[in-house]
DNA sequence: CTTATTACGCAACACCGTTGCTATACGCTG
DNA sequence: CAGCGTATAGCAACGGTGTTGCGTAATAAG
């Protein structure tokens, strides 16, 4: 099951590379890509050849730019390939369809009834599917990524105990939505999926960032040196219960002062400047302990009073954090708006097929100890991880 | 300056692997480590005569085990390769000599005046050097690692202004330490170190922890995903300065109730239990956030009394994370005890060099923009990253 | 027209892990 | 003790990666 670093790897690697350049560059030369990669131009050609063959790439004029041979101009295409993200909220379900650049190309919204069933939840995809699909060609469709609140384990595709929803407790969404749905499905914590669509078009500047998103409670995405970060069972950025207040009033995780609760008081009292204050509390908390270099404040409770909020908390990260000139840390609303969940459920599918591996990953638990050896001759012939 | 996925990082990508393996088994043989890194049993033969080119494996019989051919067993030479740690805290200077496989031979102490300068440290540390370095045969050993209190560049190896110490501000020490000593010098925070140093102990299950260190102030070493996590400006971890109770006392960082100040009240009261609770409050803070999966309580101030805040934060981590069946984290104190930092700095010097590389960095801040390429002709020659 | 400059791309190359196959060493069987 | 099945080691050829060397093409400048 381990996947070694084999060529496969480094040819996958590289292609990612190229194409994370090009999806940020409206044309690109083999210079550029050469010098932004460490590839030599040479190296460039030959992956740009198979981008063109896979048609995720294509010739685009030349440019003169003084003496010499004009270089040959390359484009991303943006319409090779396609994919869908949905946001599942507590009431509605927001769909997008997202092209091989990021770019937003139509969204559907609807309410989803109260207490909805997994059955019911599948059939609003289906239809959201069909809508949105048919404005692409087959094939071209690289799957369907779902943002949902949590907790939920990502890498099982399985939501646990979605936050006061009742039919859902170990349900396999991942794997009942790729059945009807027929496509590649992807199943991730509304804030996990929000932030990696952040990440995929802010680019490599935006390498430790954190996604607060405050509707129905207070979640954050956690996007780390480069990649999303989703613990250790897939269930970290529960923000909103972390205790601020220790003798503060009681929450419903059982503790007393979590920030959620202070936050939702003060703005369930239509009090905005104290519950952004709160939320900028747990923001400088998060800093010194995570010392991210982006802040991205979203979600249906905040959005509306965005002004307050990134006011508060640029304040507080501005006066409350120690050296706050050296440890400066951007905090911005989701250049994607409401959509940022929904988007960034596409993308989290487009990154899984086009973005940069994470690496090979090192030695598993396969062999807990190395001392004595296989008793089980096992099958030497190691499957080989496809593409 | 990219570093781009090439056949070196493969072939140095899979060395360390095995490397990895070979670490935590008294002996290996090639079946094992096929079937734990995903190579073939033939590569495997290849990486392993690399490595004992190199000395760091050697052969170590082989072993029957029924019919067949016997397999050819391997070993790490654990003093094929030293490394030198020093933990710099603000009264004492603890360093250790340890072997490849991370067995300390040998830790010196010794106590740093008040407010010592860094021309003392200097002093020290080559003191330090000279007494440890000649136990090991020159030129295996690798270099020396420096866990300090911060803020300090990791990346810079700059120490910002290590906490209540006068003369240590700006202070480039890595790069000062490294022709004084005539040795590669990695500069780190103490609680980055120790981190690290516990994990390369730990192996690959442990994934996702925190090292949270107690000793004038409270600190958090971070390890997500399988590397040392140090945040955008690499000032990471400052976590005894989130706060707990927002009406709190005030603390030296400007702000109220920080979960250090709350903590050092009770423990100066001697109140040992409040002490563990409030540091409880913050572990579980923590973990909401982050869902590692493994706590690791250190510090001179912890140590002493182990038992108890183990006992309070086992419990809170039992009682208050909801679902905390699924979310199970593993607390301990460090397996290196007291040489943790010291340690944990060693190893992450051998780390650097035949620990898994983090992966070739995706394309850099070189290129901005694709779109205007470059001004500048530039050296297409990309250098080699030198092994 | 000639020259310098810049970029492209073929072909040969070095080196990675993989595959096919043979040699070797063992337990077992007769 | 010879023959067989089994498990392992390792040589050799292979496919495929990025790299290097070098000839070719297209442009501006003289």
């Amino acid at each position: 099951m381990v996947k070694p670093a084999d060529l496969d790897f480094l040819r996958d690697y590289n292609d990612a590379s190229v194409v994370a350049v090009a999806r940020r560059a409206r044309v690109f030369d083999r210079a550029t890509i050469a010098s932004a990669t460490g590839l030599t131009p040479q190296a460039v050609s030959k992956v740009v050849a198979r981008l063109v063959a896979a048609g995720l790439v294509e010739p685009d004029g030349v440019r003169r730019q003084g003496v010499g041979k004009p270089a040959s101009v390359y484009r991303l295409v943006p319409n090779s390939r396609y994919a869908i993200g949905a946001h599942v909220a507590r009431r509605t379900l927001r769909m997008v369809l997202s092209d091989l650049t990021g770019q937003v190309l139509n969204t559907i919204v609807g309410p989803l009834p109260p207490d909805f069933t997994p059955e019911r939840l599948l059939d609003e995809l289906a239809a959201g599917v069909g809508r949105l699909a048919g404005e692409c060609r087959a094939g071209r469709l690289v799957g369907v990524g779902i943002g949902m609140v949590g907790p939920l384990d990502h890498a099982q595709g399985v939501v646990r105990d979605a936050h006061r929803l009742r039919h859902w407790h170990d349900v396999p969404l991942r794997e009942m939505a790729a059945e009807r749905l027929g496509l590649p499905v992807m199943l991730d914590k509304d804030v996990a999926a929000g932030v990696v669509g952040e990440a995929w078009l802010r680019g490599p500047h935006f390498r430790d960032a954190a996604l607060i998103m405050v509707e129905s409670g207070i979640g954050a995405g956690l996007w780390l040196g480069g990649s999303a970060y989703r613990g250790a069972h897939t269930n970290a950025g529960e923000f909103g219960h972390m205790v601020v207040q220790t003798d503060g009033p009681p929450c419903v995780c059982g503790r007393r002062g979590c920030l959620e609760t202070l936050h939702d008081r003060a703005l369930a009292r239509g009090d905005v400047g104290t519950a952004a204050r709160v939320l900028a509390v747990g923001v400088v908390n998060l800093l010194q302990t995570l010392d991210v270099g982006h802040v991205v404040l979203a979600g249906a409770d905040l959005l509306p009073h965005a002004a307050a909020y990134l006011e508060a908390v640029r304040t507080a990260v501005r006066t409350e954090v120690p050296r706050a000139d050296w440890l400066a840390a951007e905090v911005t609303t989701p250049a994607l708006g409401v959509d940022v969940i929904a988007a960034g459920a596409a993308m989290g599918m487009l990154n899984e097929r086009y973005g940069l591996p994470t690496g090979p990953r090192p030695a598993e638990a396969a062999k807990e100890r190395a001392e004595e050896p296989a008793e089980e001759p096992g099958d030497p012939a190691a499957a080989r991880a496809g593409g």
